[in-house]
DNA sequence: GCCGTTTTCGGCCCGACTGTTTTCAGTCG
């Protein structure tokens, strides 16, 4: 069995939870959950590395971590974990995660009643022996009595796709705005670092303290509850089950609150510990030398009177770019008005919508100069998929119309499938003659790891080939990414001089941020892709920036940023 | 458990809210 970081990063979880259950030094148990985290933004496989010694050398891993991940790694077990999980039983860390319920709470369970399991303290409740603990009373009794009555599913805490957020997040913007009194709303969180999926909508207030904002929030149409309501704080939940946060801070503490609530934690937690290694304290109130404020209204003056640069929020995730910025050594990173041209565009000529002029037309009004026809090639379970001589009628049909238009080119390429074996759903005589051949995988998403890598990097052994689409095969909250050696498929991509494609469909976002990473490093050029079936899904170029912006991507790492001839040029291999 | 231009020991981010308590611990983000 092969060891994934994801498998050490969940390891780390489990010990962390169970100690802190024993009620170890929290900062022990922080070490484990940090390390969890750590494991789980690396762009390479722990397995592939060379060992201890290497693993020793991520910050925030020291030798004690890197012996149990080296032992994971090769035996597949955890000594360590193994022993605490007889200590504490399996039902124990599940109470872990029922609302007011921390380690302190879930071990005077344990020690105290026995209760080892929700059935069990289901039972302890009903009984009226959890009401003897101290710590215990009856408003926290009866929350976890509504919690336990409902069944546990895999859709409790579940993150949303971004776009899906949104929907909920701009009107709930638009209300606070609206609030007598209220300056500014921002959407912070996740949702303002653009990751592809958020867990709950922390939102910023800008108001003085004579505003309630928690009180307006009652009136919310779409709202179904409210878990806490201060004055400056507020929590609840929408109608459809996403949590919210609001928190209200007054104007001169705006850029440090909104610093502070766009998170992330790590990051935040970087930047507050390198402030109190000069002495100074930050927090959502500002930069403070004693009582003395020296930066607060604006997240610029925060970064920079820390001697830092200012970090676009897309790079806060404590993967390096605090040091990066100390040193201005920060990307300058890719926008959308960088891209020139769309490589993934589908027409109805198999499932899409629009013609290739329709196509053109919305291309050119956001301001592209050029755009790949890339429709699906014939394959079992594509509609309407071409062959070959649709293909070539498909090829006039550019042809005609590239004569016909000033200044915008039509590429024509194709969309073709990897198959089970490897083997490609159109002859390479055929392939030969397109400018752009993106090779996608749509069937057999549950290959092992071994069979699904040797199915690519055979794919990539053809003559003609350019961009492996949507590499990773996820779809957001419905499909998990495929089991693929992305090391051996990204270095295959650099020795043939293929590209990988960030696919900004909504439910794709494929590759994800830290592979986008991978690639850059690599030196392999990424193609931000519409994907688009219809015109107006040119617009899913912004979801593609926005990924490639959390991968670190310059314009320099982005084929369809360069000019109609350096990319044919590139797509021929020159 | 990790880490080091004040430190190899002694720190480790910061603050709000709730419920339970009677001044604050625990949880949460």
């Amino acid at each position: 069995m092969s060891i994934h970081n994801a498998d050490v990063a969940e390891a780390f979880e489990e010990i962390g939870d169970l100690l802190s259950i024993q009620g170890v030094n929290v900062f022990r148990v922080r070490a484990y959950r940090r390390a969890a985290q750590i494991v789980r933004s690396l762009p390479g496989e722990l397995a592939e590395m060379g060992g201890p010694e290497e693993y020793d050398a991520l910050p925030g891993i020291g030798k004690d971590l890197a012996g149990k991940i080296a032992e994971l790694v090769r035996t597949g077990h955890l000594a360590a974990l193994e022993k605490l999980r007889r200590q504490v039983p399996p039902g124990v860390r599940e109470l872990l995660s029922l609302p007011g319920m921390g380690p302190v709470r879930v071990r005077a369970l344990m020690t105290k009643l026995h209760v080892k399991s929700r059935d069990e303290l289901r039972g302890a409740l009903s009984a009226g022996r959890v009401a003897q603990v101290r710590g215990f009373g009856p408003v926290l009794q009866e929350s976890l009595r509504k919690a336990l009555a409902v069944k546990v599913t895999t859709n409790i805490g579940k993150r949303l796709p971004l776009s899906v957020a949104a929907q909920y997040a701009e009107p709930l913007r638009r209300f606070l705005a609206s609030v007598p009194g209220v300056m500014r709303v921002e959407i912070a969180g996740s949702y303002r670092r653009g990751r592809d999926t958020v867990g709950d909508l922390d939102v910023l207030v800008c108001a003085p303290g004579s505003v309630n904002v928690s009180s307006a929030l009652r009136h919310y149409p779409d709202l179904r509850g409210m878990t806490a309501a201060g004055s400056t704080k507020a929590s609840g939940v929408l109608r459809n089950g996403l949590q919210f946060d609001v928190r209200v801070v007054p104007q001169q503490s705006f850029g440090a609150a909104l610093q502070y609530f766009t998170g992330s934690k790590d990051h935040g937690i970087h930047l507050r510990r390198r402030a109190q290694e000069r002495g100074l304290k930050l927090s959502e109130y500002g930069l403070y030398d004693g009582q003395r404020r020296l930066a607060g209204d604006t997240e610029e003056g925060v970064y920079e009177a820390l001697g830092l640069c200012f970090i676009p929020p897309e790079l806060r995730e404590d993967r390096g770019e605090v040091e990066a910025s100390e040193k201005h050594e920060l990307p300058v990173l890719i926008e959308r008005a960088d891209l020139q041209g769309d490589l993934h565009v589908h027409t109805e000529a198999t499932d899409g919508h629009g013609s290739i002029e329709d196509m053109v037309a919305a291309a050119r009004a956001r301001k592209l100069s050029y755009i790949a026809i890339t429709d699906h090639a014939k394959y079992l379970g594509i509609v309407r998929g071409l062959d070959a001589d649709r293909l070539a009628r498909q090829c006039e049909a550019a042809d005609a119309l590239n004569e016909r238009l000033g200044g915008f080119t039509v590429l024509k390429g194709i969309e073709v499938d990897i198959l089970e074996d490897g083997g490609l759903a159109l002859p390479d005589d055929v392939l030969g003659k397109l400018d752009v051949v993106i090779l996608a995988v749509h069937s057999h998403f549950d290959l092992p790891e071994a069979r699904q890598t040797t199915r690519v990097l055979r794919a990539l052994e053809r003559p003609k080939v350019s961009i492996v689409a949507h590499p990773g095969g996820r779809v957001l909250g419905e499909r998990a990414a495929l089991a693929l050696d992305f090391d051996r498929v990204l270095e295959a991509v650099h020795e043939r001089g293929c590209f990988l494609e960030a696919n900004g469909q909504p439910l794709r976002l494929d590759l994800d941020d830290v592979h986008i990473k991978a690639a850059r490093d690599r030196g392999v050029l990424l193609s931000l892709a519409s994907d688009a079936h219809s015109a107006d899904q040119l617009l899913n170029l912004e979801g593609a920036v926005r990924q490639a912006r959390r991968g670190w991507a310059r314009k320099e790492d982005v084929l369809n940023a360069r000019s109609l001839t350096q990319v044919r040029k590139l797509l021929r291999g020159q």
